[in-house]
DNA sequence: ACCCAGGTGGCCC
DNA sequence: GGGCCACATGGG
């Protein structure tokens, strides 16, 4: 994939908690979208853990509204930054610097982090290795024929197991499932023929939707 | 007027 | 383990 799309070098946030913020908005959600709602937090002065606390919950929600299901993720935010508040005096870096097992076990328990959003807080907050599987990552697998369903840990577990971990190449292959996924992997129908299918190891498969064709 | 976007939680079988 | 629903805005 790099050779085809190239190195991406990408990060999701200028900092720690800038990445956890995304990590929540982004749920479901173009990134352009979460961008605005970013600017917008930055721009009310309602984006540390602290201005979330002493904001009023309506103001917070107006400032995420264009990144979607904003009543729902305000409350989210909202509950990371009085968890770091409680349990780690108020510091991200006190909690993302636990065990890795015991920082993802910890972000699992919160409203509105599930396995994805835990996952992207372990890369690329806190620099751990694992994988994020998103809904790219699923069709791009199942698509190619290399995986098939295993619910999320199913796929999470064949990356890992297969690609080593390094943290660093674990960012960067997850941003390349991001680069594939919206040119080559999207939603039926518009799906198109991608290149990449001659270095898929299985010699068969298809980016397109559809049941897996035999041979080649 | 549709369909889709880097999910999650609740409820059901 | 899987299927279905609500949650909501912005872009194509």
């Amino acid at each position: 994939m790099e050779g085809h799309f190239g190195f991406q070098d990408w990060w999701p946030g200028e900092t720690a908690w800038e990445v956890v913020v995304g990590a929540i908005l982004t749920q479901n959600t173009a990134w352009r979208n979460v961008e605005k709602a970013i600017d917008q937090m930055k721009q009310h002065g309602l984006f540390s853990p602290k201005e979330i606390l002493e904001a009023s919950p309506s103001k917070l929600e107006s400032a995420v509204r264009s990144s979607g299901y904003y009543r729902q993720k305000a409350r989210r935010l909202l509950g990371v930054a009085a968890h770091i508040r409680q349990r780690h005096r108020g510091s991200l870096s006190r909690m993302l610097h636990q065990s890795p097992a015991a920082l993802r076990r910890e972000l699992l328990t919160l409203p509105g982090i599930g396995p994805e959003t835990a996952d992207d807080i372990l890369l690329y907050a806190a620099g751990r290795a694992t994988f994020v599987v998103d809904a790219y990552t699923v069709r791009a697998l199942e698509r190619l024929g290399l995986a098939q369903s295993g619910g999320y840990e199913g796929y999470r577990r064949y990356v890992l197991s297969r690609f080593g971990r390094s943290p660093r190449r674990l960012q960067e292959f997850h941003a390349l499932f991001v680069v594939l996924g919206k040119q080559y992997c999207k939603k039926e129908p518009r799906c198109v023929p991608c290149p990449l299918l001659d270095l898929c190891p299985t010699g068969r498969g298809s980016l397109r939707r559809g049941p897996i064709p035999e041979g080649r």
